[in-house]
DNA sequence: TGTGAATTTAATGTCAGACAATTAAAGTCC
DNA sequence: GGACTTTAATTGTCTGACATTAAATTCACA
């Protein structure tokens, strides 16, 4: 592992990237511990704080945990499926607030990428998970529900459905998606027909996946899309409407 | 913006945690400049390098960049799809090389989201999707080829088959799936019969997409699955043989 | 008055050395 | 042999300093 000392800017971007390349390449696996600060120090001929900042760069992303003590120090850390799930919620998300990407571009890739999932969840999901929607199902039809728990509760009817896939590495992908979908969904306010459709069509998707029907799951999940694009476009349609008219008020 | 002072441990995660929160939480928003460092260590009654580690873990996950010069300091980076995409490749690849995860497991999942793309595509690819789909598959129909540019080659035909679809945030959750695999099909030899089934597969696809066929696109890409799944299995019995094989010969 | 060069200034990037906190292992005493 | 103490290694944090960068300002000069 070298650096270009020649490049006097990042050094510690350097280092976190050689380190990187060495974990992903291999040639560091995983629990190997690296060797402490200070020797990487003399070994890059840097300063501890500096390696200690590109420690700091690789343990933001999960890649190195730290242990202090006489045996401890900086080891590669096994990326764990949740780990990773918090990670790529979180990129997605602000990748869809930062960007200005509209609720139709967000919601058809959701249901899309869901849709994936229809046939193998049909295929494939337990009967806990199916309770899981059920119980989601009964509490999404409780009148005193904010909108955010409805939102909550919505996202977690449709985890189980795509854990029901029973491929974690499915469920990784889609957590981004499904998850980074609720702070759109936040900004609608669900009207109690709203929330009586879409608890309607849940209740379909949760009947087929039951009934092993990968064909009826996929067309509830069709169904569910038009109904939310439709809320959608009204609610922020309705809102420009209340803000035009304010603005010409105004003026 | 508070830190827990009773908590010794992990300053600088509580801190990047803190500024983090404000972040997602839209108190900070894109552009914007944070205090000086000097103003952060007051703020939360640290020292100097302790701020400095907090910031590398953000820009680790490229929430901030820095400037240096008199009007320079930390901004709140606006999370770019390209930034995206790499963390959603690291994130990916890791996961799958770390924990085990079956090819069986990896490809199902590829393919199922990819099949979600699929009648998007194929309604909307523009000719260039199609011109570097054609490109593609003659790179790969070349004899000279080595089994990583023929990897390399797969991936950039199914990239722009997803891309097809026009929704930046189905390429971006794709761009994960698909290049998260290539360390796995890397691991298999390709055989000039394999090939040649791989590419007529692809053409295939390629002619569903011009003819905007979305079931046929969904066909091809189930065959290609079932194809990849054959072969993957097919190599590694025989490598799971010869090693036996070897290992009663030492015995 | 305008322009370009020099200076100032404010910020990050890096360094050196020190001490505190933690933890496991080695050593010691009963 | 077991419980306790000591020791050593390592990370976590602090202080203070200097280097580097780049924008803003000043100022001389045409």
């Amino acid at each position: 592992m070298k650096i270009d000392p020649r490049n006097p800017a990042d050094l510690s971007a350097q280092i976190a990237s050689a380190i990187r390349d060495a974990i992903v390449g291999g040639r560091l696996i995983v629990d190997q511990r690296l060797p402490s600060e200070a020797e990487l120090a003399e070994q890059f001929e840097v300063s501890r704080p500096t390696v200690r900042e590109a420690l700091k760069r690789l343990a933001a992303q999960s890649l190195i945990r730290t242990q202090r003590g006489a045996t401890g120090g900086a080891f590669v850390n096994r990326l764990s499926f949740p780990e990773a799930y918090d990670q790529q919620i979180t990129t997605s998300t602000l990748l869809l607030s930062m960007n200005a990407v509209s609720f139709e571009t967000a919601c058809e890739a959701r249901y899309a990428l869901e849709r994936a999932c229809a046939p193998l969840s049909a295929e494939r999901r337990t009967a806990d998970h199916l309770a899981t929607m059920r119980a989601e199902i009964h509490r999404q039809a409780q009148p005193g529900l904010t909108d955010e728990a409805f939102c909550a509760s919505d996202v977690a009817f449709h985890r189980a459905l795509v854990d029901g896939a029973g491929n974690p590495v499915l469920s990784y992908q889609l957590a981004g998606a499904v998850e980074a979908m609720q702070p759109l969904m936040n900004m609608i306010t669900f009207t109690a027909r709203d929330r009586a459709r879409i608890v309607a069509l849940h209740q379909e998707i949760a009947d087929a996946a039951e009934a092993q029907d990968g064909a009826a799951v996929t067309a509830g999940l069709s169904a569910l899309e038009v109904e939310t694009q439709e809320l959608a476009q009204s609610v922020f349609a309705a809102r420009a409407a209340r803000l035009d008219a304010k603005a010409r008020l105004e003026s």
